[in-house]
Order: C-alpha cells, then sequence, then structure tokens
RNA sequence: GGGAGCAUGGCGGAAUUGGUAGACGCAGCGGACUUAAAAUCCGCAGACGGCAACGUUGUGGGGGUUCAAGUCCCCCUGCUCCCA
C-alpha cells in the first residue's frame, strides 16, 4: 500500500487529467486551408445523471479512435454534448416539482464528472446542451429553413398517441407491437392538426445514396433500405358505376405492386378512412357502415395489418368497373387497408394476396386466378388456391390480350396499357412516411411558429429567435401541454399584421435536435448561425461515428435527411454525414434467475458462482448474460469499477473482451486480469529503471537504435534481436488492427504478447534494445491506457506529454514525436 | 412467412482471408517463494489412448470442390437481429 513503487491508479489518474486539461492537450487545433482534420465522434448522451457501461464503451471507444488519430499526426476533433430534451425531466418536474432546466443541468454536471473520470480526451470546449437557447435557437432556425423549403407543413392526421407520456409519436417510434418506444405503452389513435417534416421528398436520396456509405455496417444499410421500402408499381382507375350503369363522379385510384394481377380482381378495398367512402355509402348501408369505421379507429395498426389477424370489412353499397377487363365489382372497406399508405385503396385479388384471400374467404368473395406457375399446362387451375393465395410470379392466363406473359412482362405491359388508354400510371411507392415532429409536451425546443386568425400560421421572424421556454409553468401532469395552459405565453401579436394571435404551443421532437448536434460542434460558438459553412466543410462529414445499433434508423435516418436538406439550402457541402459508422455491442451482466418463481437475484446474493442458488429457497438459480438493467440487479456501476482498479483498467477490459461491435460479458475475474496486466507493465518499467536505464535524451528512438546497429556493424546478439522481432512485430500487428477495422481486442492481446517477450530478455539485452522495447510498449499502450502511459514515460525520463496534442506539439526532441512513428511502421528490415 | 447474420476448448475470443486450429486472457491444475496465506514468478493444459516418444480424433450435423477447408459451394439443425 505505502510502496511507491506499485502501481496505483488512484494515485496517479486524477492528477493527469487535471494535466491535460491545464495544457489544452484535447483542444481542437485549428486547421488550414484545405487540411484534412479527423472528426471522432460518440452518440452523445441523455443526461440521465447516471452514467452506465453502455456509455462507457462507446466513449472508450471512441476515445481510443481520436487517441490514435493524434498520434499519427492528424488534426482531431472529438467533442460531447447532451441530448437534454425529453420527458425524464418534466416527469421530475410532474412528480418532485423541480425546474426541468435545473434538474437538467444538474445531470449533466454530474454526469460530466463521472465522464472525466475515464479520462477521455475530449474537446469540452464545444460542449452542446440541446436544451440551452444558445442551441434550441439554431434547432428553431433549422425548422423556419424547412418551412421556407416547403418542407415542413401541417395536416390533420390520424397519429400514434401515447396514452402514458400525453403525447404524439413518430411511426419510427412506435415498434412492431404498436407501444411506445419510450413508454412501452399501447399507442392509441387520434385525429390531430400536427407538423410534419416531408421525408418522403428525399426517400429515393436517402436510398440511392446508401450505396455509398462503404464504410456502414451492412446490416444498418438494410435495415434503412427496409424502412423507406421503395415499391414500383401502379396507380390504377376505378370507375364508379351507378345503379343505371353509368359511371358516376370521381374514380377510384388504387395502387398495387401487382398490375398484372389485375384481371383477378373481385373487389375493390377502401380504408375506413377513405374521404370518399361517405359519398359512396349507399343510404341503406350507412349506420353499419358508420359503426364499422368507429370501431376501426380504435385500433392498432398492428391489430389492422397483421397477416395472421382475421380481416373484417363490410361492403359500401357501391360498385366499380375494372378498367381491365368490364366487370363490376363491389366496393368494400377493410380494417388492413390504411388511408395513409399508397392511396388508401386496393384492388382486392384474392387468388394472389394473401390478405385479399383471407378477406375473400371470410365474406366469400368469388377467387379467379389469373397466374399459374411457369411450366404449368394450365390444368388445376384453382389448385394451390385451396390453402392460400399464389403469390410468386408466373405466366397469365384469363387476361385477354395479356395471356401467355409472364408476370413482369405483363406488369409493364398492362401500366403502358393503362397509360394509353387514361387509367393509370407507373408509380414508385415508398413505405416511409413523412416525418411527425409535434409534441404535446413542455420540455423540448417550441415551435417557432405564431397562429393567426387572418394570416395563418406564421413563423417567427429570425431574429426574434430564440422562442424560449417559459420557465413560470405549473406541471400538473393533466391535461394539455403546460405551454397551453400558460395564456401570457400564448397570446403574442402576429408578426405579419400586429393583431392578437396565439404561440404554436407544441414542441419538436427530441430527434431534431440530435439531427444537428454534430454539425453545431464545427462552430459551436457562432451566433450568428447554426454554424458558420467553412467550419462545417472543413470537419464535415464525420469521420467515425460510434454508437448504438438501436438508433440505426431513427437518429440515423434523419440525420442524414437533415445533412440533405440543409446542403440543398447551401449551408453546408457534404451529403451524407457520417462516413463510418461503428454499431457497438451491448454490455451484458452476469445474470442469476430462478427457474421455478421467474425472480432475478443479485449477484452479491449468490454465495458461490459455481453452483448458484437461491439465497431464501436454495434452489438451482441460471446463470447468463443479459443486457444490463436495475429489474434484472445485473448492471455493474462504472464509478465503482473506477474505484477499484482506475480507469485504464476499465478501459483495457472493455477493449479487450470482446469485439467493439459485438455484445461484452462483463466478468469480474477477467477485469482482475486487466488490472494484473498493467501492474506487470509497472514492474517491466522497474526493471528497467533499476538496470539504471532510462528513455531521456531520445534513448530508444529510432535514431539512436539506427546509431547502434551501424555501430554493431548490422549484427545482434540473440536476445537483442530476440526483443527486436518482438517488439517490432507488436509495431505491425496493432498497426493492422487499427486500420480499417478496429480490433481493439486483438490489438491489446498484442500488447500483452510484447510484454510477455520482454519480461526474460529485458536484464539480459543491450540498453538501446531495451530502452527501444519499453519507448515502443508504452506508446503502443498509450491510447488504450493512457494515465499508464503518461506516469511510465514521465517515470522513465521522458520531459512532455506520451500524447501529443497538435502534430507541431510532438517535433520536439525531447518529446514522443519519434514514437509516433511505429504507428506507420509495417516490417522491421533486420 | 421473407431477408440478413452467427455456430471454434470449461468460458470470452484468435487464426496474415484457402496454408501448422485454439493466439491472448479468464477459470483450472502442478511447481517455486512463504511458518502459512495473499501477491508474484515458472510450467501444464482441445478430446481420447499411452509411462513416454507418439498415435487417433477434432472448428454444430451431413455431403461436395481442392494438393490443402474453421475459412469456398449445397443440404440440415440451433441461436440472434431486421422486416412482415
Amino acid at each position: 500500500m505505502s510502496d511507491p513503487s506499485r502501481y496505483q491508479p488512484q494515485a496517479i489518474e486524477a492528477g493527469w487529467q487535471r494535466a491535460w486539461q491545464e495544457q489544452g492537450l484535447h483542444d481542437t487545433p485549428e486547421l488550414g486551408p484545405g487540411e484534412q482534420g479527423f472528426y471522432a465522434l460518440s452518440m452523445f448522451p441523455y443526461p440521465s445523471g447516471n452514467l452506465h457501461m453502455g456509455h462507457v464503451r462507446n466513449y472508450v471507444i471512441t476515445d481510443v479512435v481520436a487517441r490514435v488519430q493524434r498520434l499519427r499526426g492528424r488534426k482531431v476533433l472529438h467533442p460531447m454534448g447532451w441530448d437534454a430534451f425529453g420527458l425524464p425531466a418534466e416527469n421530475a418536474a410532474i412528480e418532485r416539482g423541480v425546474d426541468p432546466g435545473a434538474w437538467t443541468d444538474q445531470n449533466i454536471a454530474s454526469m460530466r464528472r463521472q465522464l472525466d473520470q475515464l479520462g477521455l480526451s475530449i474537446d469540452w470546449d464545444r460542449e452542446v446542451a440541446t436544451c440551452h437557447s444558445s442551441y434550441y435557437r439554431w434547432t428553431q432556425w433549422l425548422f423556419l429553413q424547412f418551412l421556407d423549403a416547403g418542407l415542413a407543413y401541417r395536416k390533420e392526421a390520424t397519429v400514434n398517441w401515447d396514452p402514458i407520456d400525453q403525447t404524439v409519436l413518430a411511426n419510427e417510434q412506435v415498434d412492431a407491437d404498436g407501444r411506445s418506444w419510450r413508454s412501452g405503452a399501447l399507442v392509441e389513435k387520434r385525429k390531430l392538426r400536427q407538423w410534419f417534416l416531408k421525408i418522403t421528398d428525399y426517400a429515393q436520396a436517402l436510398l440511392d445514396d446508401l450505396d455509398g456509405l462503404q464504410g456502414w455496417p451492412e446490416r444498418v444499410r438494410t435495415m434503412q433500405a427496409n424502412w423507406i421500402g421503395r415499391s414500383t408499381g401502379a396507380e390504377l382507375q376505378f370507375a364508379v358505376v351507378g345503379d343505371d350503369g353509368s359511371t358516376t363522379g370521381e374514380p377510384i385510384t388504387v395502387f398495387t405492386t401487382r398490375p398484372d394481377t389485375i384481371f383477378g380482381a373481385t373487389y375493390v378495398v377502401l380504408a375506413p378512412e377513405h374521404p370518399l367512402v361517405p359519398a359512396l355509402t349507399a343510404p341503406q348501408q350507412r349506420a353499419v357502415v358508420e359503426a364499422f369505421c368507429d370501431q376501426v379507429s380504435r385500433q392498432s395498426e398492428q391489430d389492422r395489418t397483421a397477416e395472421d389477424r382475421p380481416k373484417r370489412g363490410v361492403a359500401i353499397g357501391a360498385r366499380v368497373r375494372n378498367p381491365a377487363n368490364g366487370e363490376l365489382l363491389p366496393i368494400w372497406i377493410a380494417d388492413y387497408v390504411l388511408a395513409e399508405y399508397g392511396t388508401g385503396a386496393v384492388m382486392g385479388v384474392p387468388a394472389h394476396d394473401q390478405r385479399d384471400f383471407l378477406f375473400a374467404r371470410q365474406y366469400e368473395l368469388p377467387v379467379q386466378q389469373v397466374i399459374i406457375p411457369e411450366g404449368s399446362d394450365g390444368h388445376g387451375v384453382g389448385d394451390g388456391i385451396e390453402g392460400g393465395a399464389w403469390t410468386e410470379p408466373g405466366v397469365l392466363i384469363h387476361s385477354g390480350r395479356f395471356d401467355g406473359l409472364p408476370s413482369d412482362q405483363a406488369k409493364a405491359a398492362i401500366t403502358a396499357a393503362a397509360a394509353a388508354e387514361g387509367w393509370g400510371h407507373e408509380r414508385v411507392q415508398f413505405r416511409l412516411r413523412d416525418w411527425l415532429i409535434s409534441r404535446q409536451r413542455y420540455w423540448g425546443c417550441p415551435i417557432p411558429v405564431i397562429h393567426c386568425d387572418s394570416c395563418g400560421a406564421v413563423p417567427v421572424p429570425t431574429e426574434q429567435l430564440p422562442v424560449e421556454l417559459p420557465r413560470d409553468v405549473a406541471f400538473t401532469g393533466k391535461g394539455a401541454s403546460p405551454l397551453a395552459q400558460l395564456e401570457s405565453w400564448v397570446q403574442v401579436d402576429c408578426p405579419c399584421c400586429g393583431q392578437p394571435a396565439r404561440r404554436e404551443t407544441d414542441t419538436m421532437d427530441t430527434f431534431m435536435c440530435s439531427s444537428w448536434y454534430f454539425l453545431r460542434y464545427s462552430d459551436p460558438m457562432n451566433a450568428q448561425l447554426p454554424f458558420g459553412r467553412e467550419a462545417v466543410d472543413a470537419w464535415l462529414p464525420v469521420d467515425q461515428y460510434v454508437g448504438g445499433i438501436e438508433h440505426a434508423i431513427l437518429h440515423l435516418l434523419y440525420s442524414r435527411f437533415f445533412t440533405k436538406v440543409l446542403r440543398d439550402r447551401q449551408l453546408l457541402s457534404c451529403g451524407e454525414p457520417f462516413t463510418k459508422l461503428l454499431t457497438q455491442g451491448m454490455v451484458q451482466g452476469v445474470t442469476y434467475k430462478n427457474p421455478n418463481s421467474g425472480k432475478y437475484i443479485p449477484p452479491s446474493a449468490v454465495a458461490d458462482a459455481e453452483d448458484p442458488r437461491d439465497p431464501v429457497s436454495g434452489e438451482p438459480l441460471e446463470r447468463f448474460f443479459e443486457k444490463m438493467s436495475k429489474s434484472k440487479h445485473n448492471g455493474v456501476d462504472p464509478a465503482q469499477v473506477i474505484d477499484r482498479y482506475g480507469a485504464d483498467t476499465a478501459r483495457m477490459f472493455i477493449l479487450f473482451k470482446a469485439p467493439p461491435e459485438k455484445d461484452l460479458e462483463w466478468d469480474d475475474a477477467d477485469v482482475e486480469g486487466q488490472f494484473r496486466f498493467l501492474q506487470r507493465i509497472w514492474r517491466l518499467a522497474d526493471a528497467f529503471l533499476e538496470r539504471g536505464l532510462s528513455l531521456a535524451d531520445g534513448a530508444g528512438s529510432p535514431d539512436a537504435v539506427r546509431g547502434a546497429m551501424a555501430t554493431g556493424g548490422g549484427t545482434l546478439a540473440p536476445a537483442d534481436a530476440d526483443l527486436r522481432r518482438a517488439v517490432h512485430t507488436a509495431i505491425a500487428a496493432i498497426s493492422d488492427d487499427l486500420d480499417g477495422d478496429y480490433q481493439f481486442n486483438t490489438a491489446v492481446s498484442e500488447l500483452m504478447k510484447l510484454s510477455n517477450a520482454m519480461a526474460p530478455l529485458l536484464a539480459d539485452c543491450h540498453p538501446v534494445f531495451a530502452a527501444e522495447a519499453l519507448r515502443t510498449l508504452v506508446v503502443l499502450l498509450a491510447p488504450f491506457a493512457p494515465h499508464l502511459a503518461e506516469e511510465l514515460w514521465q517515470k522513465l525520463g521522458g520531459r512532455t506529454s506520451a500524447i501529443p496534442s497538435t502534430p507541431q506539439a510532438c517535433t520536439g526532441s525531447a518529446g514522443p514525436r519519434p514514437m509516433a512513428r511505429p504507428w506507420c511502421a509495417t516490417r522491421c528490415p533486420w
């Protein structure tokens, strides 16, 4: 304990963190004209107040990337900030009466303290918090850009309402079970007038540019492509036919991806919300239709469209003419047709669409097969229609002049015929829908719009920004948003006509705030603009983005959309914000579960990990690894790990235990092992010093080694040769592990191999080569365990920081610049 | 149901991309040091057989291509993720 030569991280880490801070070592250097910097970015956290292991893994990975780039001589931007709007602050206000802003600022301060203990090389001068008006005035400014570009609009829509959080949600924020991504509540449908961003205008560009994102994981690109969901099909018009056989009024336009099956249509279905429904409904059907629409409005989208749910519908008592063959078909409305998708109307082809098939069987509608498998002779028509629809492509039958055509040709031919005859045209359809950004909550960025009876929705003039969130509001958790209840804030004069008007009381989806923060970091103090063109173009796109896979669609898609819009507004040059993306795996904790009771047992209550038993009943427990969570009692507190082993051990463990993109199983025994490894390095340095050697005055530098080699005539003693081989093998292997893919786990194992090889050789080898080995080990270690590397560098006689902040800083002869060379070396020419 | 991915010792994971499988670490075992323990150091370690040299076998299962397969191709099983 009192032995000063022992490795005691607690005694050294805080000091180095202070030294880096004081020397401004992690400040972002100015870029010269045309100079290429390196932008390393972690997804910024919500300031919950508690740092968890997932954060630690995220930021350590990015930190290593940033430190390696600095060692290689690049100018690095490595910022951090806070995704600080959101419901937890507002809920704290409702439950405990605290001010959401003050509550958030406290959490930021406390998380900042925890982050600082990790020794991250962050430029805190560029810190942003989305809830500060110095930031959100620009979120509002950008919203007005969207408005000006015609990309923000307001419409009445059936929206997802979260009954727990009392707000609407975007489609992306409702999961496959129809539950809120945040509260987990089953969302309800409500009709409200809401703000949307026209992300669909960029659907094609967002899809096309995925191909260029070769630095992204394949599966993220696939997920985005699926989400955008492009399909080519046709819009076909079915004329409505009156009782006397004449066509009347507006035709019904259906969207289909299978125009080749039009001869198999036996009915047409409208969404219950379709605008033509009231006009077309026959008087005798009106009551039943209205009852049905009312009932559907309470169903979730999932309930309506899932293939395995029963389909329900009613005929509305009107008919259309099939434009392909003139047949009269009944019009139905059904729950499985959605108003928001396509045209809100489909043609029912039960023979070749599974949902149509189930619907037709339910209501005994006719089935007409018009596609047969290729190579079939047409016998057994109707086969395969018994159990379900034949949905594969094939060859057309019962399709008049199109008989015999294969499906793909028939699609084109029928669409062409429709266009020529005026009853349809080709149509590209996207699954992606416009982004609903209104939220009926207080703790968010106010939408800078004023509603005037005579002028309509008027943008707040940019010189009046920010529209500040009022602080003197009452949080009841009931009724409308607190903003809507604050008349003194709501009442305002119209900027257009000066008449009394009312502020928009909705705030923005927090994903708006996080869709451009990476741009603000390039120019965080700018008081005239969200960012200057020069600054943003100098640093963007982000070279390496690191974050969780859970943002594969939401945040990453929205950010790409923002970037493209801002490029088209001439505010920046790049079309994609993130060149390379690393999605790190989860950090999992050891979990004990009683299989009989289903209860989770805290690891601290388990006496014997080899034979885990329920502390109360003595029943044997299941042991496995699962994402850390309070309810499973399997969380590990980063602060406790740092207190016990130091930040360097925590960093090394996280990097070594698994490749970065894979899930990581937190294991205390392995943490112990990492700590032992760092101790061995410490002892290695002690042994070196005990031999009376040092790294002062460039000892062991490439120049010194070259000199010794020349003097020795190029021949090496066996111990010297072995040592040099180990050193340069490690340099090559680690350089390789850090190029392209980040294989931190094998890089750390190479450090271990090097230290294992050095231990028995160091005593016998030539001082120059001993110095070379130790010097290399310390510098190779620096990005991973920066505090220890600094301490050893100083202890061994180095005078300045081992981690140069800028290329200029490493030109001094006493500095470690010569050591930066190992990162470039590939093979040792012995 | 559709799409993608994964499967290697007791465990986490390596394998220059077709070339000595199991690097590195954890756990384990043996030894040194110690009155003892901790710490540290040295050594062993896929499985089976053998005192040993060594032999056989071995990357979820089955088949194939190749001088050579953990790696490439086909089928099967199991798990994970995304979409329905």
